[in-house]
DNA sequence: CTAGTTTCCTTAATGCTATTATGCAAATGA
DNA sequence: TCATTTGCATAATAGCATTAAGGAAACTAG
């Protein structure tokens, strides 16, 4: 037999493609055999079983998802930051709902640690540095942020907003808004 | 052999119970089928497959849930509305993990108009009432209301906070604070 | 209280998935 | 070119979802 040429990073972009195209759950290591032309038991030598391969799908996208939103954050501060943070997160989530869906899984602290998550917190911080709050004032915020960003793209992404005929977009840009105006102020009971 | 008593109702409130012991994506035929002492089979004279199981969890999840958050929510307006509304719902999803993920799926525009689905959004209309916001706003504000809360609790769930030692408590009460300010000052773009 | 009917569960079978052990063939390198 | 390493296949075990068919329990009628 001529050989496939698997390797785990191979395997884990395949895995991250197939992601998108049926859904994070529907990766299977069967599936992605198929998607090769190999049996199943073949990818056992690359990766050490169904839950590595999604880890590695995870550590991927939140590689991936870091790498935009560093570009986006570029040069900008205050509002226009917080904006082009968020719309690249949502971005991202919209062009690959399997691999932002994968970002989700829980990892491990060590796997976690060796990930780009770090990355995202320091992002997240950075955009605060617009906004004059220090701790435990940015924690909350970093919290709260983080809460929006997450949650309205998994609603929007699982048809929690398509019962109502309001442009999705346009709640997104009030829904910034608010934040904005909120960290302009913040503690927020005033 | 003495039969088990098997109905529709007690498999799905079998399974929620179950699905907040070892998880919702563990919740399969043959382990509900364990519980009852019972062979896999037995329980498709009850429900029509896995999937139709999953949608009777969610659909109860969804049910409960905004009985709670309806008992919290009676003779109150304005922030304690919302604060009420708010910890009803981290509550709910706290005790309940495993019925909370249910909850999260995506239900057919028939099964989720069945569902409690409309009480949630008339419930969380109910509170913008105390802070007089008028269409367009009130839809995005609700969006932008579901969205901070099913992202807090959804992180929350899943570890997301636990790598900075600022109690989630109090991330929370600034967030409701904050979510709070901006309702009262709405539209947020000043 | 017994016979017929319905209901509920078991048995049996199929097909999919994950995973491991074993073997062969291709690539590598001396 | 031969030996070693590496990569994929084959084969086997086990769990889950699902359907079809059979038997026993519960219900119903006379």
């Amino acid at each position: 037999m001529a050989r496939a040429g698997l390797t785990a990073d191979r395997l884990t972009r395949a895995a991250a493609e197939l992601a998108d195209e049926i859904g994070f759950p529907n990766v299977t290591v069967s599936a992605l055999a198929r998607r090769f032309g190999v049996k199943p038991a073949a990818l056992y030598a690359h990766v050490k079983d169904a839950q590595d391969l999604r880890v590695r799908v995870a550590v991927l996208a939140l590689a991936e998802l870091a790498d935009r939103a560093a570009t986006a954050l570029a040069g900008r501060a205050g509002k226009d930051a917080l904006v082009a943070f968020a719309d690249a997160y949502r971005g991202y989530a919209k062009e690959h709902p399997g691999r932002y869906a994968a970002a989700q899984i829980e990892l491990d602290d060590e796997t976690a640690h060796a990930s780009a998550a770090r990355r995202h917190a320091e992002m997240t911080r950075a955009i605060l540095r617009g906004y004059d709050l220090s701790e435990p004032a940015q924690t909350d915020a970093v919290r709260m942020l983080h809460s929006t960003f997450h949650g309205f793209v998994s609603l929007e992404r699982q048809g929690g907003f398509s019962r109502t005929p309001r442009a999705v977009d346009l709640s997104w840009a009030r829904t910034l808004d608010a934040l904005d105006a909120v960290l302009r102020d913040w503690p927020p009971d005033g």
